[in-house]
DNA sequence: GTGGTTTCTGACGGTTCGTCAATAATGGAA
DNA sequence: TTCCATTATTGACGAACCGTCAGAAACCAC
């Protein structure tokens, strides 16, 4: 079932080819840089055998999308596996979280542009629900912790807050200092030189407040990365 | 000075109306579904007068974004003026910001389109610059009550962490969770109910976490919440 | 070979952008 | 009031890009 004739491993290689000519252009000049005839001639293909794989150029952008989000969750679960006390492992999810803004820097920008109105607008609904299953499962990678944290009484959640609530909070910290970050030059005018470290600065004060044990001054921080960085993601 | 011809005055409210159109246009159906050829017909004059007004579609949404920025100075300083310890003041800041959300969130998705690459470089930079104005003003007022806080000894800053990196993580928090609040509809499926209050359980817990006195759990939120709303955004 | 199927092609119609030469309106001076 | 230099308005136009589709080419099983 797996074999392929020539002609139908030639189609798969183009299409890979194609996202991968694709994506430097939008990195580079964004979503209006990107323009089908340009991939056509890049590719050494007409632009109807383009949309014989995308239907439209909405639908290569957030394929390119889904290529980054699947990387996160395995990050996020490979962090989620680190033995130790559940903040510890939170550690680890903080790491994995900095570790996908350094490498996949980009993504923030595709994110931004399949939210787009006119984007979702065109693209199918069958790879949007992959883009929002893979936001939904390192959700509950997170909110998995959240739950093991209050068995083993590292945490206590107030009546009525559900483990998902208390993801939101880190969920909107985390992406909203990197998409600061990463878009806005106001930073460097206000003098914040190391934002990762600021951002890892108030993580750890967020978890405190919600009083999840142990404290951040009951451990070496920086020790505990260092071990996080060996022992999870020694080979990224 | 300011005494204007029947025609100068017709431009100047021209402009106004142009404004007042495309911004339903652009809340409905975003970036793409601003054009010029509609926004001259609904106006009654031509395109080419259009022009001579913006000198593109990147121009008025920028405009628009113009508009709202400066609303949020405004509340934001209102708030700061509130009469009462730096950690009731900064509960003040977050009502703003919240009040801001509410009333204006279409502003979001301004702040989106006029971060795309290709709607940067097409706008002038000193509308650019008015936003990062605004954006510096709103956090300068921050800053200051952080630094009032260190003043009263209300907090402590750790060595070398700078005001403005910890009111970084208030504007990271509060902007994130609003973005993923309007744009992603996979927290109702996460069964999140009431966003605004999580996001106050967490700004709570992030300034605790600080140790920024007297601690949340020390004062009556909800009437401090009222009094603020009576005393500072009455008339909102 | 052959014929039916799949794949590829690029010219085409449609939409929007931003321009600019021609036209019209304006308002101060005679 | 009339005239005319200045300023404002107009919409047809060229350019860029999208997505389509009828016909050409390639493929493959017999």
């Amino acid at each position: 079932m797996s074999i392929l004739t020539p002609k139908q491993k030639e189609i798969v290689e183009r299409e890979a080819q194609i996202l991968e000519i694709a994506r430097p252009i939008v990195v580079r000049e964004g979503y209006h840089g990107l323009n089908m005839d340009r991939i056509a001639e890049a590719v050494q293909y007409s632009k109807g055998t383009i949309y014989n794989h995308f239907s439209c150029k909405e639908e290569i952008i957030i394929a390119l999308a889904i290529k980054n989000v699947a990387k996160r969750v395995e990050l996020f679960q490979k962090a989620a596996q680190f033995k130790g006390r559940s903040r510890f492992r939170m550690v680890a999810i903080g790491e994995a979280a900095e570790m996908f803004v350094r490498d996949f820097p980009d993504f923030f920008m595709f994110e931004e542009i399949i939210q787009l109105p006119s984007v979702r607008e065109k693209t199918s609904g069958k790879r949007q629900a992959v883009i929002q299953g893979c936001e939904m499962q390192c959700m509950s990678v997170v909110a998995g912790i959240v739950r093991d944290a209050v068995a083993q009484e590292d945490l206590e959640l107030p009546e009525g807050v559900k483990p998902e609530e208390l993801v939101f909070g880190l969920w909107s910290l985390t992406s909203g200092a990197y998409s600061i970050m990463l878009k806005s030059e106001s930073l460097e005018q206000m003098g914040l030189e190391d934002p990762y470290a600021i951002v890892r600065f108030h993580t750890a004060a967020l978890l405190d407040g919600h009083n999840w044990k142990p404290h951040s001054t009951e451990f070496d921080m920086d020790s505990l990365l260092k071990r996080i960085r060996r022992e999870v993601f020694s080979n990224e």
